[in-house]
DNA sequence: TAAAATTGTTAGCCTAGGCTAAACTATTTG
DNA sequence: CAAATAGTTTAGCCTAGGCTAACAATTTTA
């Protein structure tokens, strides 16, 4: 890999437990990271949206924009991204909508969020912290993961 | 919160479990969120860092670009950060070292990617799922949900 | 030891996702 | 129904983190 010499092996450094992964594998881990990084805005959003209009009945920019702790720019760039996306509908000054594209997603990252978040309090993690932990952790989630979490939840919850 | 009339009660969409958590907390989700999107990146950069160290001897730029799956002049880039930021020394064209902030960081984060990764594993997680979602679950964990995690390895290896 | 190969750096470009300030639109109120 | 308030959009700025292409330095090899 190097082009230069090896220096004397036994290296005074301690070894933590396992070895380096295979240099393809590796990189393929940050791979994966980098990708669920470019989609977890967006999901995020999607959800909010749909939570929203499921529980108040709209999803409005102010709304979205106090829950998610950003600015009301920052909501409405992002708006007009999930538009170009074929995510929401909206017309100017006016509440959104989501397409039967962004209806399918916020479903999907739903029910996905529940899991982890009912896993993590099935483990015995306090409601808020559970919350706050499923938040990020919800995007790199795989679905062996995800299905290992949901069989747990059902031996662990009453 | 919003200016407008509220439609009328009682929406059409199915409502999901859970009722959506109070404004300031669900923004302090997302910020939390924010926050470790911040400090990920160094946190992966200074623990491959650490590991290539302790594991080849030492660490080289051309070895990290490989290993992170990113082009050189993005390492490049990086590694300037991580010296403004204290935590390597570096001279041109040489490898890198840690300082004794970067060794505390990459002793941290070697330790908590580690209970993931083996929390995953004990849970029944396949070795190659479980390092890529150990690569991205470890940034959003809680100190809480570590210790929980640690405990529940504990009791389920041998 | 000169040439080739490898490794490292720099410059310039791009997108995502934050922000503030200012302008505009809609709603509510006096 | 006009003024005040609340919500939305736009413009312009910034940083992080990718990339490619060109160049510079080092190491290896013929
Ligand atoms: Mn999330
Ligand atoms: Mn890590
Ligand atoms: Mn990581
Ligand atoms: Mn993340």
């Amino acid at each position: 890999m190097s082009q230069h010499t090896q220096p004397p092996e036994t290296p005074t450094v301690l070894d933590s437990g396992d070895a380096l992964p295979p240099i393809e594998q590796h990189a393929r881990q940050y791979e994966t990271v980098r990708f669920a990084h470019e989609t977890e805005l967006i999901e995020d959003y999607v959800e909010l949206i749909g939570d929203l209009i499921a529980h108040r009945g709209e999803a409005r920019a102010a709304d979205i924009a106090s829950r998610m702790g950003v600015s009301q720019a920052t909501v409405s760039k992002m708006i007009r991204r999930l538009n170009e996306l074929g995510l929401v509908t909206s017309q100017p000054y006016r509440s959104l909508f989501l397409t039967s594209a962004g209806k399918d997603m916020a479903q999907v990252s739903r029910a996905r969020h529940d899991i982890v978040l009912n896993f993590l309090r099935a483990l015995g993690v306090n409601d808020t912290t559970a919350r706050i932990d499923a938040e990020g952790m919800e995007h790199h989630v795989s679905d062996e993961t995800l299905a290992i979490m949901q069989a747990f939840i059902r031996k662990n919850t009453k």
